[in-house]
DNA sequence: ATCGTCGATTTTTTT
DNA sequence: AATCGACGAT
């Protein structure tokens, strides 16, 4: 995203009043009709109306995004708004781009000028932009929250705070609290109780963060909002140009923002009173509906879009209450509510309105769609997670035998950790399938390790990023070795990266002061890579990181590494290498900053790609703001749906059903509910007892192919009965007899391990190593050449003596070790 | 300084 | 089950 962005540019270019305007204040002119043609009456007013604040109340699937893309495409098509003056605001960088796309979609023209991004995405352009005003540069790095975590570990460690009972999370959940509450340091100490040692100890801390991230030139996730309100308050006469230049700020998912969030959105659209105006001294004339008619300029429109039944961000600071007083805090402000649903057929509606009446400090809202009733929600009750995986695989395969797309199936469980089971048995059932923000790309080591490297090059007081890379790979530089150059510096009053250059000062071995050196010198050297001055020419991010790479030993030492895994890790470094590159073609003003913020800033669901053709596996909480035509919801246990640990937190039971009913209207034909009666945790199996939220479905909604209490009593025989398996997946048959004998000595004498265990086989964690000899079924021999992929989905990449060459999945393939 | 082993601890959700 | 940290051996 190149920022071509000026606050004062061109916001006054119209003076003129087009003819437009005058025409569509009886509504009924031709060109924009279309724009409404295909609402309804609700939707119409939604898109329609103008005053200072609006609110849409927005159902789960009432077309919401639709509303929002709309009223944008109109206030530009009716000429009621300039591109660059809409700033649009959502979850997720994916339904930002989304948005853009339907919104140019709908205009037949670039959205260029619109600011439609993620909260963070808009801060982070205004804090490079302004930067100057903070004592930061403008190429500040972005800590994730595992940064944070490292850097509080590190000030735990230092100031032995964990014997007061301080723990990494506690801390880093508490700074997080605080600074979503936008309080700092300071205002926290002024209320603290000073005669309890543990405020004492965790005001230090706190103090020391805020040191650590401010000399290293980085803002913390939370920083980035608070940092960004803080700028709006202390400095009015830049935020003046920000409230000119937004006149339409429109906010998605306003049930989720947390109070500084709120602030934020509150500061931007703020009216600009003269005096200010006089002191900025804008260039051009401000458009004339803007004009308070006193010489200042009237607050931004805001339209905000929300459903507090969907609010499951509550646990990290989000206040749905901000929907809620909404008209308080604006009190010009209209409501509109939109109850039709587009999505859903009517038993999945009717589901989840039975289910979230159950929260009482709502208002009263029911879902309803013209489209009839549709099938009924499907039940099941697995004896262990894993038979309950086995139903959703089959269920899917069924699906699809009918038609359905792989991509229009859904999975949906609470936490991460269930994903295990359902990926065994979906690869065993040969049913293709994606995890969306499991262990991303971007958290991996290796991947960290190669960001950090560019980090340390983009903000050279970036002392994590250096002190994650100093040993990596192995310099022989160790802890003892590190706090020296440490001390060293802090002596000298130099950076740590100027304490790597002049290391040969400090009295290391020969060999030590080499590699210390030789780090300091790549560094420089990749610096001067992008050095604007430098008379070869900037380098492009992919030569710089390959740079590093490769002069630092770090790819070296994992292709030279004798675990097998580190030839995936380089892979997955290659891998980055390539999406250098392809930000490259996107961005062609993209600098390493901007690269290094498009990185730290990705979400789970942006990960999304709908032309995968698989099936895709989410949290529920990743599953907001979308929808599928058929959606499995696993798990639906006390405990975990409910989760246990939202029991003792106020409001906890009705976050989590409100976490239900999001993953229920996510469906538009089909809705699965399934849990387990034993399920495995901690490497332990305990029982299971069904979600309290299943009895508050009507039971007229829920065909139940094995119910809860049938699952009870009468153990693993009626299953089948109920249940009759299906044939498919004949490719196995010919081995079937060898995975049963395999199986036949730990086989329970239940029926239903053996539904799943005689699918298919399971080589489990056979070892194959390149140059390896495997035999396999139908291709005969052959010698491994590699082998990629981690888990269950590891990848034998085989030359047959046939000369054949094939990659097979460990897990299932045919195959044996000769 | 590095590697290996043992034991503790973990799992709620994420921009 | 799997990762992480502490500790001891090399």
């Amino acid at each position: 995203m190149s920022d071509a962005f000026d606050p004062d540019y061109d916001t006054g270019r119209d003076v003129v009043v087009p003819a437009t305007i005058l025409e569509s204040d009886d509504g009924s002119h031709g060109q924009s009709d279309r724009l409404l043609a295909d609402l309804n009456p609700q939707q119409r007013v939604a898109v329609e109306y103008r005053g200072p604040a609006l609110l849409i109340v927005a159902g789960a699937g009432s077309g919401k995004t639709r509303v929002l893309t709309h009223r944008i495409a109109r206030l530009i098509e009716n000429n009621e708004a300039w591109p660059s003056e809409i700033l649009a605001i959502t979850f997720t960088n994916k339904a930002a781009s989304e948005m853009r796309e339907r919104v140019e979609q709908l205009l037949g023209q670039s959205a260029e000028g619109m600011w439609i991004s993620t909260f963070h995405s808009a801060c982070v352009r205004i804090l490079r932009r302004e930067s100057e005003h903070f004592g930061v540069t403008s190429g500040f790095t972005i800590y994730d929250s595992a940064d944070s975590r490292t850097v509080i570990k590190r000030i735990i460690k230092d100031l032995r705070s964990d014997t007061l009972g301080f723990t990494v999370s506690s801390v880093a959940g508490k700074i997080s609290r605080l600074k979503n509450d936008l309080i700092d340091v300071d205002g926290y100490s002024r209320q603290a109780n000073f005669d309890d040692p543990r405020e004492v100890m965790f005001v230090e801390i706190f103090r020391r963060y805020a040191r650590v991230l401010r000399e290293s030139n980085a803002f913390d996730f939370d920083d980035l909002i608070g940092q960004t309100v803080y700028l709006f308050r202390a400095f009015p006469l830049v935020t003046a140009r920000y409230q000119r230049r937004f006149r339409h700020v429109l906010v998605d998912e306003y049930q989720d923002t947390n109070h500084a969030q709120y602030s934020w959105i509150r500061e931007l659209t703020r009216p600009v009173p003269r005096d200010v105006v006089e002191q900025v001294g804008f260039e051009t004339v401000v458009r004339g509906s803007a004009d308070d008619g006193n010489g200042g300029i009237i607050g931004a429109s805001l339209t905000v879009v929300g459903d507090s039944d969907q609010s499951i961000y509550a646990f990290r600071g989000a206040d749905s209450r901000n929907i809620g007083e909404f008209e308080r805090d604006f009190p010009e402000s209209s409501v509109v509510l939109l109850e039709q649903n587009y999505r859903s057929t009517q038993n999945i509606l009717s589901a989840a309105n039975a289910v979230i009446a159950n929260n009482f400090d709502r208002k009263d809202k029911k879902l309803w769609t013209a489209d009839g009733d549709g099938e009924k929600i499907v039940g099941y009750t697995g004896f262990s997670g894993h038979d309950e995986a086995q139903f959703v695989a089959d269920e899917i395969a069924a699906l699809h035998k009918v038609g359905m797309d792989y991509r229009d199936m859904a999975v949906f469980y609470r936490t991460n950790a269930q994903t295990r089971a359902l990926e065994e048995i979906l690869i065993r059932s040969a049913v293709p399938y994606r995890v969306l923000g499991g262990t991303k790309f971007y958290e991996r080591a290796e991947i960290k390790d190669a960001l950090a490297y560019l980090a340390t090059v983009a903000n050279p007081h970036d002392v994590l990023a250096l002190r994650r890379i100093v040993n990596v790979p192995k310099r022989g530089i160790g802890s003892a070795t590190e706090t020296q150059l440490a001390r060293f510096a802090e002596a000298n009053e130099i950076s740590l990266r100027e304490a790597l250059r002049n290391s040969s000062a400090l009295g290391f071995g020969p060999k030590i002061t080499g590699a210390i050196v030789q780090l300091a010198t790549v560094l420089d050297g990749a610096s001067a890579m992008l050095d604007p001055d430098n008379p070869a020419g900037q380098s492009s991010i992919a030569e710089v990181l390959t740079f590093l790479l490769e002069r630092s030993g770090f790819i070296d030492s994992l292709r030279a590494s004798k675990d097998p895994q580190d030839e995936t890790r380089a892979e997955n470094v290659d891998e980055l290498v390539a999406v250098t590159r392809e930000f490259a073609v996107n961005n062609p003003d993209g600098q390493l900053v901007d690269f290094l913020t498009e990185v730290a800033l990705v979400a789970a669901a942006d990960e999304l790609d709908d032309s995968s053709g698989t099936v895709s596996l989410m949290t529920l909480h990743t599953a907001k703001g979308l929808e599928y035509e058929a959606v499995f919801l696993t798990g639906v246990e006390e405990d975990l749906l409910p989760h246990r640990m939202s029991a003792g937190e106020p409001g906890g039971p009705a976050e989590e059903r409100r976490l239900f009913y999001v993953g229920i209207t996510r469906a538009r034909k089909r809705l699965f509910l399934s849990l387990a009666m034993t399920r495995a945790q901690f490497g332990e199996t305990s029982v299971a007892m069904p979600s309290r939220y299943l009895q508050e479905i009507p039971t007229g909604l829920i065909e139940w192919r094995q119910s809860p209490g049938a699952a009870t009593s009468h153990g693993g025989t009626r299953s089948r009965a109920l249940n009759p398996p299906r044939d498919r997946f004949g490719h196995n048959r010919r081995d079937s007899s060898k995975t049963d004998v395999a199986s036949s000595t730990s086989e329970p004498k239940t029926a239903w391990t053996s539904r799943i265990t005689s699918k298919a086989r399971d080589n489990g964690d056979l070892e194959l190593a390149p140059g390896g000899r495997i035999r396999h079924l139908d291709f005969g021999e052959g010698r491994v050449s590699r082998v990629t992929g981690e888990g269950a989905k590891r990848i034998a990449h085989v030359e047959f003596d046939s000369g054949a060459a094939k990659k097979l999945l460990i897990k299932i393939a045919p195959i044996e070790k000769i």
